[in-house]
DNA sequence: TTGAAAGCGCTAACAG
DNA sequence: CTGTTAGCGCTTTCAA
């Protein structure tokens, strides 16, 4: 709050004296300790906080390179951004484009709090990830100024980078029909997510048009977490008519499932088949490994990252939409062979 | 790069006017189509970059609020993130205190090529994750002007934010003991981690005071990662002795070890008792549920923020070190009793 | 040893 | 409809 003049004023300095002994330069500049010492003094009064864009604008070292926020909500998906960093990381790495990362928390629906993205004076650019519908509604209602890229988000107005949820769900129904089974079941996270929507949407229209049974009762909601993975299979081995095939549609519950099946007595996949959906680096390792479709977050990342570079650059009015493929990663769960 | 003066230079209007236009306030201010245009093609061609410092400077609704990177190294270790950032938005919903935040990926060791840690152009305070022993020497050398905390890093001369990862080590070596182990076994992640490091210490002196035998053949290290730890549990199964208890220092690591074992008919904890260390998440998951060091991750990352916050603030204050202490989390795979 | 002043890039009154 | 101008907070010559 307290700018540089008014703790030279309070020292009775003046601003440039105070600025070279605020950055450490007092000794370099032979400004006397008494002096010094008066403008700590004021500076630890008044609370001083440096404003950090004044000092970027006036310095001439400093490079203009392109700000990018990423706009995560902040719930249990905040697990999910390791993935999409190591994305980001690697990208940074490979790339000569110099570019810098913000991370915006934002509580999911409430985007429009989030003044930046109108006032665009925070970034050149942003990321935003899991919006809801009404995110989304609001984004598309109030022409905001700054580029932004949607992920894991169909939209018209806006560029986007995403997978074909609805064809990843779909996919599964026809895995299940292939291999035999008649009844299925289902595990659903509870996040508002046009992802996780769509996959639920897809495996259940094809379900219904394979002449695959999908029980109401066989369909069970969970946290977005192991523990609500867990709390879930046990919820579904409650049914009297069990599934002989589940689709789980996270990994994360996907770990929690399996362990529940285990101590359950039933056995993966002899009794039942499980395929998860994320493809997250652990399930390679789980007791018996999870078969799951593949989401390409890293490659998803780097679109997003390019995506918005692009959109920054040239100031491209047209939307961008990048579309990724999932694909089945088989293991022990269900259909692998080795 | 090309400001706004020379985009009004080359469209042969005013700066006033260009800045309208590229804020889109065009038709607002009644700019004419055929200067809105010139204006624009003016911007596309000489790739016009808003510079956010001047825009954010210039904006008087912007509030001031410190800016706190974190410096986190592009490695396995990204995965860790997550739950730090966990911690972070925690405390970004609870606070009333507002800040921003910067990730700053580096690679390790390499710290000394982030200028902006000297210019102080770019934050108010910094977090730095994962400092490698060259990271802190050059910090230790180089009289850095931004408030640093180091989380998970001794230092006399930086704040930090830390557990007692040698005594973390050491209460594994005396469970093991407590439990009747003569022979021990240990897989390590090949990172440059002060933390890896003492753990690593602590658990070997404290064997080697008690009596406990842990062979050279049976320490074994891999990559950081479930794959890693896998690869080092066959390696260490295809050892003449096997060790009746394994410490495995991290739980990635120990999520894959679980897996190899089981695979080889191991069992666990009839045969060999596993302990990891970090308590993340999925631990209480796997087959068997994990016994495990939890590292209060969340916990340590709200102190990191608490403490940047309280040395930006208070300028010059002699260096906070904040300790926070590990426990065991005892689940089936080793004493759990349940 | 310190002060005065210019100016970083941008926006928003205020004049025309 | 568009140009001019006054700063935002800060650093850094140049003078004194």
């Amino acid at each position: 709050m307290a700018s540089i003049k008014e703790i030279a004023k309070l020292a009775a300095v003046s601003a440039g004296t105070a600025s070279f002994v605020l950055n450490g330069k007092g000794d370099q500049m032979r400004i006397s300790k008494s002096t010094q010492e008066r403008v700590l003094a004021a500076a630890k009064e008044l609370g001083y906080l440096p404003n950090i864009s004044a000092k970027r604008l006036r310095s001439k070292g400093d490079k203009v390179i392109p700000v990018i926020a990423i706009l995560w909500t902040i719930d249990t998906r905040t697990a999910l951004i390791s993935r999409f960093l190591q994305g980001v990381h690697e990208r940074f790495r490979n790339s000569e484009q110099e570019f810098e990362v913000l991370i915006e928390p934002y509580e999911s629906s409430k985007l429009h709090q989030l003044q930046s993205l109108i006032t665009g004076t925070r970034f050149n650019g942003a990321i935003i990830a899991n919006a809801s519908d009404e995110d989304l509604a609001y984004l598309e209602n109030h022409k905001i100024s700054v580029p932004v890229v949607l992920y894991q988000r169909k939209s018209k107005t806006y560029s986007t980078v995403s997978v074909d949820s609805y064809e990843a769900g779909s996919k599964v129904a026809d895995l299940f029909q292939s291999r035999g089974h008649k009844r299925v079941g289902m595990i659903v996270p509870q996040i508002s997510s046009q992802a996780v929507q769509l996959r639920q949407e897809g495996f259940v229209h094809t379900c219904a048009s394979l002449g695959l049974e999908l029980l109401q009762q066989c369909k069970v909601t969970g946290s977005f977490s192991e523990e609500g993975g867990y709390e879930s299979a046990k919820q579904l081995l409650g049914r009297k008519e069990l599934p002989s095939a589940i689709f789980v549609l996270s990994d994360q519950m996907a770990t929690g499932a399996l362990t529940a099946l285990h101590e359950a007595g039933v056995r993966v996949p002899e009794d039942i088949e499980i395929v998860g959906h994320d493809n997250n680096e652990n399930t390679k390792f789980t007791i018996p490994s999870l078969t799951t479709v593949h989401l390409p977050v890293e490659e998803m990342a780097d679109a997003c990252i390019s995506t918005i570079i692009e959109l920054i650059e040239d100031q491209q009015k047209s939307p961008i939409a990048t579309s990724f493929k999932t694909n089945f990663v088989f293991r022990k769960s269900c259909g692998s062979f080795q």
